[in-house]
DNA sequence: TAGTGGTCTAGACCACGAG
DNA sequence: TCGTGGTCTAGACCACTAC
């Protein structure tokens, strides 16, 4: 852990001590410098994190404040996590039933969606995801082959597809376009989930990115909403 | 303009000059002192600049990078907008038929949600809203009557409920914690709307807040996912 | 005028990636 | 091993706010 992100826990480890309230002023940063022991850029950059947070707000020529705290700093549905930590936030033990992995030739949608070569396949995992045993999603992931070096994996070894991308393909997982609508089952889904066919899921249809923009995966996921409670925090402007 | 700022520009002419494109490597930050007569410090406040805007990416040990151009985002369900707004983003007419506007009893919820005085009634707004005539969503709105000042309109003369607070009571909303799940209609919209019982909806629980941080007003709003797409951006850390 | 955050410099060492 | 970005220090001056 960086001293920038100790000096952060420090600041907000005074705020909690002294009580300080919305509107408050901390103190300055050359008082942080002396409090802390460190130099004023490791100063500047804790401040800097706790203010993307939200959780303090500067005013030049007058100070730093702490920011007005009901604003809720659960992360919703607009933080890409996977599933497995999503799973665990919940408070429960997550779990993975494995269903097929399969090479597979791509729909043409698949095609544009994933900027896939010509005549490029895909390979399709499937799961069931479970929270403490509870049935808690289905999911189906859509790679192209390329990613995978052309070979199609017959175990995946992580629990998660961003670990399984970091630690076999290093490739890292930045950010994910989703399009989020109700749904039924499917029939696939009655069959190996037991679920009734009127029972209500949460679709989520992702195209994940990496670093460079480059679409890695896609991704088909039905959440139970009995399981999850999903949140999105929504600003306006930004 | 800062020197950092300046720097940025600098750089910016430098990918054009050179016809750097996806994924070609930037001169290193080294490179770049010297190129542009300021401190290292400085440069990376510029490359900063650049990363947040998704024009660069850094990968350590390795470089600096020019990023895809065309990562054009479309603003999801996690800019907050109102739902005029949204239909005419759509490409529809926006339009409203309102169903009631009633006093009520605030349930223990609501109490909690709205951080309500003790006995403080509430207000309830319902409303359909259409998109080209189509039925779009089914809100409803509910409001302290303290925020109304004591007094229950008979009529509101604005589309947004976003429009009537900054109007009427100088109130901006600025956020609002939403929770999302699917959901079927209530019986009450099953009448109105004649929709069938297990048509498919997204239900949108939210609680608006103002720039201080309190809770104006909470919402149930019913989104016909037959009208729109709802997406969500998603980030890793962010 | 005094105190605050904003910007900038020069220099150092560390952690990671690739040959 | 070498070059890259990541972190950290010490010190300087500027711009803004308040009194």
């Amino acid at each position: 852990m960086s001293l920038g992100r100790k000096a952060r826990e420090s600041i907000l480890k005074y705020i909690a001590e002294n009580k300080l309230s919305a509107n408050d002023m901390l103190p300055s940063e050359a008082a942080l410098v002396e409090m802390l022991g460190v130099s004023r850029h490791t100063i500047r950059e804790a401040l800097a994190l706790l203010e993307q947070e939200r959780a303090i707000y500067k005013i030049q020529g007058k100070g730093t404040f702490v920011n007005r705290p009901p604003i809720q700093i659960e992360s919703g549905l607009e933080k890409l996590e996977s599933i497995t930590e999503i799973i665990r936030k919940f408070g429960y033990i997550p779990g993975t039933k494995w269903v097929s992995i399969e090479e597979e030739e791509p729909t043409e949608d698949m095609v544009q969606r994933l900027n896939l070569s010509p005549g490029e396949k895909v390979v399709t995992f499937k799961r069931i995801r479970t929270a403490s045993g509870k049935m808690a999603a289905f999911l189906i992931d859509t790679v192209p082959v390329g990613i995978l070096k052309g070979k199609v994996p017959d175990k995946v070894p992580c629990e998660s597809m961003f670990d399984f991308f970091k630690q076999h393909f290093n490739i890292v997982i930045e950010y994910a376009a989703s399009d989020i609508m109700p749904s039924f089952p499917t029939r696939e889904m009655v069959d190996l989930l037991k679920v009734k066919k009127n029972q209500l899921f949460l679709l989520l249809h992702q195209i994940h990115y990496d670093k460079g923009g480059h679409p890695v995966f896609y991704s088909m996921d039905y959440f139970n909403p009995e399981v999850f409670r999903f949140k999105v925090n929504r600003w306006v402007q930004g």
